[in-house]
RNA sequence: GCCGCCGUAGCUCAGCCCGGUAGAGCGGCGGGCUGUUAACCCGUAGGUCCCGGGUUCAAAUCCCGCGGCGGCGCCA
């Protein structure tokens, strides 16, 4: 494909790209059978060339192509996206986003996308883990809070897209003991963020007898082996969206533990007015997050902020064994897990004092009520962990074909 | 649901406050140019000023509606 072309007296100078990158080609105006083909040729036109490989440390990235032969070309109408438009990262960009995928920036932000959703099967796959798929069509919520997409199924109207696939993973760990899965989650929420989109990709695991020390550790790890998967195989990528890459070769375990306690104390030094019992927002988060240069263990939350499943700490039950993973430098939230409860009693006592029905949850409860074990799970926000290895400013970037409140198109 | 901003050429935007003949850069086309690096220089075409209503002698400009965007809440 054509990237730029600039056409000068008696030369022509053609920078082309293909999967693997860009490169200069030389074609020069004394064999006007080339030249004429090139001369008409459009920014993202496509050919195939024939020519000889030199070195020409005047040309961008050292070598160039002579070329002796065009094999193949296809003229493309005038491409509509320029270099303004690209800059100013607008909304038509999203508009165009099957034509603005072929740019450089995105080009870098899927190539690491690739090898982050890679790196989290070999990470789960190495440690035993087996690989399981969820339902996408389900007929109840997992937590009260977030909102469903009803889906019309047939003539039923309690159908809707999944928003995790967690309580499918908890039935399997009676299976398999480790599992995971890396699918996609609808959420209907109208939110208007630069980190949420209403159709996201999940890596969730669940396992049994696993114990929140052992999440924390868990968590840890697989951070530290995406972001090193990350800087191993595209050092090219992260330097051409500028990333800065001290942050990302500094994350190893272990990571900052702060507690919720510890986090309330922070932010009501730094000014903030909350208070113990509250949930800890986007605001207080980048507060938080802009203190560290590490990823942050934000754990034990108070049992009201956070979904009916959580167990409670027997050594301090108005907290529960939770954990929310936040990416350093204000981006945030990328995991949240914890130990789920095992005990039938504890459990159907949970989603009462919720105000939840149980009659909602009756195989969910089963699990318990017919052989149960401890064990703990997370959820990690794969968008939202490539947004932050990217450096990017926008969940929508990391994401070849973005869902939001609005836009289904293309 | 709440708060803020914006709708003008294919794209990015100025003009709007203070109403009076529609502007620039990029892109397109034509020409020029010593190997260009987002090339550069000259010329040229290109408009339902989002749409609907109102005020006015007169609306891109003021008012109302409409649409879009960003942020918060919620969460990954």
């Amino acid at each position: 494909m054509v990237y730029r072309k600039r056409e000068l007296k008696d030369k022509i100078f053609l920078i082309v790209r293909d999967g693997s990158g860009i490169i200069q080609a030389v074609i020069n105006k004394s064999e006007p059978n080339i030249a004429d083909i090139v001369s008409k040729l459009n920014i993202e036109s496509s050919l195939i060339l024939t020519g000889v490989v030199k070195k020409e440390p005047r040309a961008p990235g050292g070598s160039e192509i002579h070329v002796k032969r065009i094999d193949w070309y296809y003229v493309g109408d005038p491409f509509p996206i320029n270099e303004d438009a690209a800059k100013a990262d607008s909304e038509y960009l999203l508009d165009v986003r099957h034509l603005w995928v072929r740019s450089r920036r995105m080009w870098a932000v899927l190539r690491i996308r690739h090898t982050v959703f890679g790196a989290i099967h070999e990470f789960f796959r190495s440690r035993g883990y087996y690989e399981v798929q969820g339902p996408m069509f389900v007929s109840a919520a997992v937590e009260g809070g977030a909102t469903l997409f009803p889906v019309k199924y047939f003539d039923r109207e309690d159908v809707y897209l999944t928003q995790s696939s967690q309580f499918y993973l908890e039935v399997l760990i009676y299976t398999l003991e480790k599992v995971y899965t890396v699918a996609p989650s609808f959420r209907a929420e109208p939110s208007r963020t630069r980190r949420h989109l209403t159709e996201f990709w999940h890596a969730e695991a669940e396992e049994a007898w696993l114990q929140f020390d052992g999440l924390l550790k868990l968590l840890e790890d697989l951070i530290t082996y995406i972001v090193n998967k990350v800087l191993e195989e595209r050092q090219d990528e992260l330097k051409l969206l500028g990333r800065d890459m001290k942050i990302l070769e500094d994350v190893k375990p272990p990571f900052y533990r702060v507690s919720y306690d510890e986090a309330i104390e922070i932010l009501q030094s730094k000014g903030l007015k909350i208070k113990w019992g509250d949930d800890i927002g986007a605001d207080e988060e980048r507060v938080l997050t802009l203190q560290f240069d590490k990823p942050v263990l934000l754990h034990h939350f108070p049992e009201q902020v956070k979904a009916f499943y959580h167990r409670n700490d027997p050594s301090r039950p108005e907290t529960t064994l939770s954990v929310d993973v936040l990416a350093p430098e204000g981006y945030g939230e990328i995991v949240g897990g914890g130990e789920r409860i095992y005990d039938y009693e504890e459990l159907l006592g949970k989603i009462k004092k919720f105000g939840l029905k149980p009659e909602d949850y009756d195989w969910y409860l089963d699990l318990r009520r017919y052989g149960s074990v401890p064990h703990a799970g997370f959820g990690l926000g794969i968008d939202r962990l490539v947004m932050w290895v990217c450096g990017l400013d926008h969940i929508r970037d990391a994401i070849p074909f973005p869902r939001d409140i609005r836009r289904v198109k293309p």
